[in-house]
DNA sequence: AGTGTTTAGTGATCCAGATCACGCACCAAT
DNA sequence: ATTGGTGCGTGATCTGGATCACTAAACACT
């Protein structure tokens, strides 16, 4: 369980100023100087969004305490979430470079703290600090591939088991064990699931029931036991 | 009909130094001074591969000529196409600036031209030149969107009737007529506008039929007519 | 003109997964 | 205890598009 609201958010906090993340981090110390200078932090509440899908970029958040949904939905309501970002992440970088609207709604999933440097300071960051703007390409790169990955699946993976056969060994690739076993801690529902893999809830159910019948998984309580990632790997490209 | 190979691509190559690109126009005179001495030009023939999904990022191309059919495919051959670069766009770049193996395939369609800046060398630029820096992240924010953008497609446009909509929507949004219709000279097979919009070649030949019956294009010979942007827009977001 | 090769069109079949329509478990608030 | 909300499991049906199997053009090359 985790400590009651607030206190234990603002305890990891101060462990997390700016440079410490991803993208900042070993950068020179006047660059270093300057972000910390120009960030300023906030606590949100679960559910709380960052941004949305279509607004204007203010600037970029820095996560660093919680989980945050990315999503997009098309006009009919059909919603597909992009990525689940978790601390240390960069959020609204590629709308803030290139002056485009957000591309994606940010939402906290949980209670969490992130940084948010503004648009104009970040820019003009760039400018003066070529080792950042290097950084911010690399990182915009990354996002890229990530993008790339996501388009894979999409566009490759045909079917529902083989995009959620995917989607745990993504979740197991960050915990696993040498026996080739891992535990996940499962906090989407069935229905996020759903968003993630492009189909329905439903679908995800049996999915679920499929899975644990041929005992590629099985639920303890909340938490999700991976038997053998190479079972799951033969799925993905069956 | 094109003239002859060769001839008429060194002509137009004479217009077409680095600098004169979207990624490297209006940049300081040293910096553009200092890109035309690193770049050096090269011919392909149809068919050609500037690089390969996978293999380590050599450099970037700068394409002047030609078009470029950029894809990956899975190991069971399945294949998509993700983008068809034209003039002026930057190839590899995401792959040289995160140095990871390049993501797709890079083949010419048709006879072509492209400048080729080795790896290093751009690096060591994006160092020296913070400008640089700076557009390289802008172009590399711009692939992010369209990567983007083909996520949304295949994520929330559920039909191959959409998908084949957009397509001929963005293919038209270049030339477009006050009254809402273009020509476009259609180079693709449709089992290449089938790996574009992730179906098979049957049914885009269906597509085909269906769309002219509904009177939403025709052919011209080789020439594609659409006759009005608004009804393809309906479908789109039916 | 003749022959091989790539591209297009179109019917017939089949099936995975969307959709619809439930019932049930669980939790929280009154 | 009762209500209401949200998430989950599962059967029954329906259908769009994949797949298979052709034929017919179009083109390229000697």
């Amino acid at each position: 369980m985790r400590a009651p609201y607030g206190l234990d958010i603002l305890d990891n906090c101060l462990t997390c100023p700016v440079r410490t993340q991803h993208l900042f981090c070993d950068l020179s110390p006047q660059a270093a100087q300057r972000l910390n200078e120009i960030k300023s932090t906030a606590v949100y509440p679960k559910g709380a969004v960052l941004f949305i899908e279509g607004q204007q970029p203010r600037g970029v958040f820095v996560l660093c305490v919680g989980k945050v949904k990315l999503s997009t939905s098309s006009r009919e309501g059909k919603t597909i979430i992009t990525k689940i970002s978790d601390s240390g992440d960069i959020l609204g970088l590629n709308a803030v470079v290139s002056n485009r609207p957000y591309e994606v709604t940010a939402e906290m999933m949980e209670p969490g703290q992130a940084n948010f440097i503004p648009r104009d300071s970040l820019l003009l960051m760039l400018k003066d600090f070529p080792d950042v703007a290097v950084r911010v390409a690399q990182q915009l790169s990354r996002n890229y591939f990530t993008a790339y990955e996501e388009i894979r699946t999409l566009g490759l993976a045909a079917s529902p088991s083989e995009k959620f056969a995917k989607l745990l060994l993504s979740w197991s690739s960050k915990s696993t064990l040498d026996d080739g076993s891992a535990q996940v801690k499962l906090t989407l529902t069935h229905e996020e699931v759903a968003e993630i893999i492009g189909t329905t809830r439903e679908t995800v159910s049996r999915l679920f029931s499929e899975f644990k019948k041929k005992q590629l998984m099985q639920m303890k309580g909340a938490t999700l036991v991976i038997r053998s990632r190479i079972a799951l790997e033969r799925i993905v490209q069956s």
